[in-house]
DNA sequence: TCATAAGCGAGACGGTACGTCCGGTCTTAAA
DNA sequence: TTTAAGACCGGACGTACCGTCTCGCTTATGA
């Protein structure tokens, strides 16, 4: 994204260096997971970074641009392995969200760059492009995984259709995730990560009943039916 | 809250200004509103509320502590007028919470102290005391009367149980609602809400079939059963 | 100086730190002499005071004002004892005034503040009246006793004119100095100082001829007739 | 002197711009006409110059020497035209140089080079021989001129004594005028220039008493004898 | 009743970080 | 090799807030 204005490869006068970036990101996340967030500072960061602040600030205008950039590689990093069955693959992606939360560098930059966007049209635009929206990705796979287990039905022939249900899908389990993980404040376990699973999948009568019992270990493995 | 630590009902000397502290919690809505959070400070909040700084910390350590009680009162109006049915329960308190984070100063503070929360437990107590915690009520609200209704089965006799589904339930519902404001960043609609509720209440299936039409106004108000 | 702006003893608030005032002078002085005026800067004045930077520009706008402040006076120091003469007491305002110009923190000082202020007319009027204004007197006070001595005709019922043979002789006196001392870069010795007195008293005349022998100290003590 | 540094006359590879050099010098007094010495930067001249940083630096080292170089050669456009009497070339030369000093590129120039010299022995050295010991033909051409005249005795025999009467007459009369000009601040016009000649010539009683009357201008033209 | 204790507005205090600017060096491609 | 362009590191700039403190003053008791 740093790079992104680059109008072509090679301009005039002397190149920015690339492994200035690639230092900057680093020392980023270094100093988000000691200081957090608002003890963050630019000037730490050029520090930590062997760097000059005017260096930081012709690539990033602002602290929040640049810890987006910095966490979002972190979000790339989420995958959605084949558990075999709609109920494992669903469970999987929480826990390894809420596995991704619990990181320091993530959980205190995450929440600060949404507030700070609340009042920056410019930086929620680029908190969406650069995190959010590309974790869709996960719904998308899910989605048509179980399609073709024949858990869940074919695409609506309404592309908005399909866009609505995957959107929605999508704020479920990540908002659920992460109002658990950090406002909540209490964690994402197996067992939770069961019982909300057997409320998306089901519905709400499903965990009000007492009939929703956490398996076996040996049993999940195998993948519980929807 | 600010007043939780005087140790007996009145010292001695001058007793504090509860005009002052009105005058403050007021400022500092007044501030979130115009300036966001981060450029909210102490400086402008005492200035606005025509009062010292001095009056301001003899109350409050932090920004972030003095935000969390001004904007905690706004939580507290929110309510659950009886919809009639789960249905319409559910759908009232996602559109009122919605139109609660759609206000400048909640949407900005919210995630402000919840990021500055990460990094300080005593922030996060006060947080969950003052905020959220006080919401559950809200729930349990809706799931008293849907079994009043039989729309739910009668609570588990393991209180401990009850508890798990409650708090899921919030986690969800709460979760998806600030997701959707304040992540994804679209609106919390009316055909949101049913679809939402549609999900919460039948599950995956219920939402991904198209066969789950956004009813008329009219069919909305009488209500739809589960 | 920097007191002069109070417009009354006691407005309000916290008063100004005397000691700050005095700390901040007498540290620009001794970073003067380590550091000379173009290293000289803000914040090691700052760091040597043991004071915040805060502190010094609620004084002081600029490292200017800051430095004729604190090299005012030294200049007042001056004094022109008796030399039982108007030769003695001539000689002896030269050599007093240009030891003062030998010393590191006032003639990097003096040339830089005047530098700066040939593009800040407020500047100038500050010099004025802290520094250059007030030498006056020394020519006054040797002035007086020459004429009480009968050395000099009494004053001139034309007050303009006594002021421009003031201001002539002053500019002549000082400039002299200041130009031998600062810009020829040469001594101001005895042997410079009786020539340049010869000059002042009697005319080119006098200089050029090679009748103008340096006497003997004790012949100076005793002090030449005009 | 920018070009004192070439070891041969072509050295190897592309030799350096003529052009570059006059453009950097013009660049340089034009902007120290609009901005004054501190607020001229390499980078402002290299940019008004249309040439680069780098092209600077090659050249002069620091800011103080590209200034002296730059005003060294309005210094020596200093000319001593026969005014028919020593007392009309002292005044020639008092009025031209004051009228050098009132041209805002050598007014804050000279002094700000004099302020930095006080602390850098290469920089006085430059100054001294570009700008200062040049002005002292004009002491030399007077001189000569008025023995001539027969105004002033021959030279003594002793070469040392004559340098020392000339360096005197020097300081006298560059000091007074500067001092007058820049320090005092008061303008040096026909008055001014008048009564400093009567001193220098006649020593303090001339000016002292009340009979040296500013002569017409018709009187002037003529030359007043010594 | 009046001393005492705490509150009050004001604003100076020592700090820290800001984002900008400049100095002087280095690295490109082109000449 | 020099040139123009411009990125690089370092460091001072002057400003803004922080949270604390020191003032003179006010307001309630409780001795």
């Amino acid at each position: 994204m740093a790079a992104a204005d680059r109008p072509c490869p090679q301009r005039r006068g002397r190149p920015r260096s690339a492994a200035a970036d690639r230092a900057i990101l680093d020392a980023t996340r270094a100093a988000l997971v000691d200081l957090g967030w608002s003890r963050l500072t630019m000037s730490e960061v050029a520090h930590r970074a062997g760097v000059a602040k005017t260096t930081l600030y012709r690539r990033w205008a602002a602290k929040s641009e640049l810890v987006v950039d910095a966490v979002a590689v972190l979000f790339d990093e989420l995958e959605l392995p084949d558990g075999g069955s709609l109920r494992a693959d669903v469970e999987g992606v929480v826990l390894s969200f809420s596995a991704l939360l619990r990181r320091p560098e993530t959980k205190t930059a995450l929440m600060a760059v949404l507030a700070e966007s609340t009042t920056d049209e410019a930086l929620r635009q680029r908190i969406r492009s650069a995190i959010v929206d590309r974790q869709k990705r996960l719904v998308l796979a899910g989605r048509a995984r179980a399609q073709q287990r024949g858990e869940l039905p074919p695409d609506s022939s309404d592309d908005g259709e399909t866009a609505r249900v995957v959107d929605l899908i999508f704020d479920v389990i990540a908002g659920a995730v992460v109002h658990r993980s950090l406002v909540s404040d209490r964690p994402v376990d197996r067992s939770w990560a069961h019982h909300f699973t057997t409320l998306l999948l089901e519905g709400l009568g499903a965990v009000s009943s007492p009939s929703d019992p956490l398996p076996e270990r040996a049993a999940q493995k195998t993948g519980g039916s929807v």
